[in-house]
RNA sequence: CGGGGCGUGGCUCAGCCUGGUUUAGAGCGCCUGGUUCGGGACCAGGAGGUCGGUGGUUCAAAUCCACUCGCCCCGACCA
């Protein structure tokens, strides 16, 4: 749809708030992408939200690739589950829990080995079901002791979780294999630098975990982490099969987290310059952000609405900053928001019919003719890769 | 959870130590009019806070004391 900037919800500010530490915190609240609601919890406003879909639709592609299979599991969970697993007091305060009226105890989910395990213990009974990998995008509640930079420590946090069941062990390193190549993809698609690393499996548990830790001045990161759970949670679960022998084998599991949000968090630290972010063309919330320099003038104000219907009949995401301000304020709104591709209409336009485009993260303008812009952007997406 | 810090218009902050000319200020933002319009313009006018909350000390509290709530930082912890 046609989105012009006045009638969108993009609070941009000079100043980063007193709170913000790090710099992917810093120009996302100046971007006005996230507002704080409390402490770790967080609104995502327009802008941030079109990124953060951007990233799960990335994420949640590489994962079909794979063949899981996505679904969607209830945030309020029973403690009664966690009593069974044995990870009611393990998990301790970081759960929020309450009572419901009933008088039963309730939490909203860290993590879901218990619920997926409990659905597969009950639809999955024989070997010729498996091997199945089952994910989901949702919400997470952790009720970290301190909240911190921003979304990257939050409270309330989107979170990719997938578990995979097997036969065998060997089914397992065939599942945590094809995950951690999606998991490879996910982060080279979304433009970050990242290392993986053998890691603690801390509260979740298993006999080997890795995680994905993204480059950047930021000390937090991990981005995603990979478990060989084994069959922990199907044996004190009761999470059996019957195999092709016909004896009854716990299912051997596998879980995968990816944090949605703190990725979005990930990229910024890893594309940024002075003047803002700077998006790689595969999460950017717009490709193009069409700039008249003085909406006064008609020719000029009719002449960026044509190449803004012209772009968008093409499919291609536009923000036409139509406000009335002066240029310069539109250029640093625009660096900040780290569009990639502008076009400029101003003088040039006057003087000789030529209008301007400005790649954002080569912070350089070039002239070219108005009616070349639709061609030129997509051999620009095809030349980037998107 | 231990240690430290901070809460004053939408945002960033000054004032607090040495209570009383402060009808509580500034910058940014916002509104009106005008001049501007290629890198966060300028002039003139204007709106907006009772100083996180409660209680106390005092003739008098944004300023002192106590409690409380919220937020941030360091540490420990962290799929």
């Amino acid at each position: 749809m046609y989105m012009k900037w006045s009638r969108y919800f993009l609070p941009t500010s000079k100043e980063p708030p007193k709170d913000a530490e790090i710099i992917s915190h810093k120009l996302m609240c100046r971007a006005g992408m996230i507002d704080k609601l409390s402490s770790g919890v967080y609104t995502y406003l327009p802008l941030g939200y079109k990124v953060l879909r951007k990233v799960e639709g990335i994420v949640r592609e590489e994962m079909n690739r794979t063949g899981a299979v996505e679904l969607l599991m209830p945030s309020l969970q029973p403690a009664s589950l966690w009593k069974e697993s044995k990870r009611l007091d393990e998990m301790g305060e970081e759960m929020i829990r309450f009572t419901d009226r009933h008088r039963r105890l309730m939490l909203f989910g860290p993590t879901h080995e218990e619920v997926i395990t409990d659905i597969v213990r009950r639809y999955i009974n024989s070997w010729k079901q498996l091997p199945i990998t089952l994910y989901q995008i949702q919400t997470k509640f952790r009720d970290e002791m301190r909240p911190r930079f921003g979304i990257v420590r939050a409270r309330e946090f989107l979170m990719k979780d997938a578990y995979s069941f097997d036969r065998d062990e060997k089914g397992l390193e065939v599942s945590y294999g094809k995950m951690k190549d999606a998991y490879k993809r996910i982060f080279a698609r979304c433009g970050l630098d990242f290392s993986i690393q053998q890691a603690d499996s801390g509260v979740i548990g298993g006999k080997f975990s890795e995680e994905f830790v993204a480059k950047g001045e930021c000390p937090e990161l991990e981005v995603g982490h990979i478990f060989k759970l084994g069959t922990k949670y199907s044996e004190t679960m009761k999470a059996f099969f019957v195999d092709a022998d016909g004896k009854e084998k716990p299912a051997v599991m596998g879980c995968y987290g990816i944090g949605v949000s703190r990725i979005v968090a990930a990229i910024i630290e890893g594309n940024y310059d002075k003047k803002g972010i700077i998006w790689p063309l595969s999460v950017a919330p717009f490709l193009v952000l069409v700039i008249p320099v003085n909406p006064e003038d008609t020719t000029i104000i009719n002449t960026a609405e044509k190449i803004h219907s012209d772009l968008e009949s093409n499919g291609i995401e536009v923000l036409l900053d139509d406000r009335d301000i002066s240029a310069g304020m539109k250029f640093s709104d625009g660096d900040l928001i780290g569009i990639p591709l502008w076009v400029v209409i101003g003088k040039k336009f006057i003087e000789k019919g030529k209008v301007e485009m400005k790649i954002r993260k080569e912070d350089r303008f070039f002239e070219i003719e108005p009616e070349n812009i639709t061609q030129w952007i997509s051999e620009y997406i095809k030349r980037e890769g998107k």
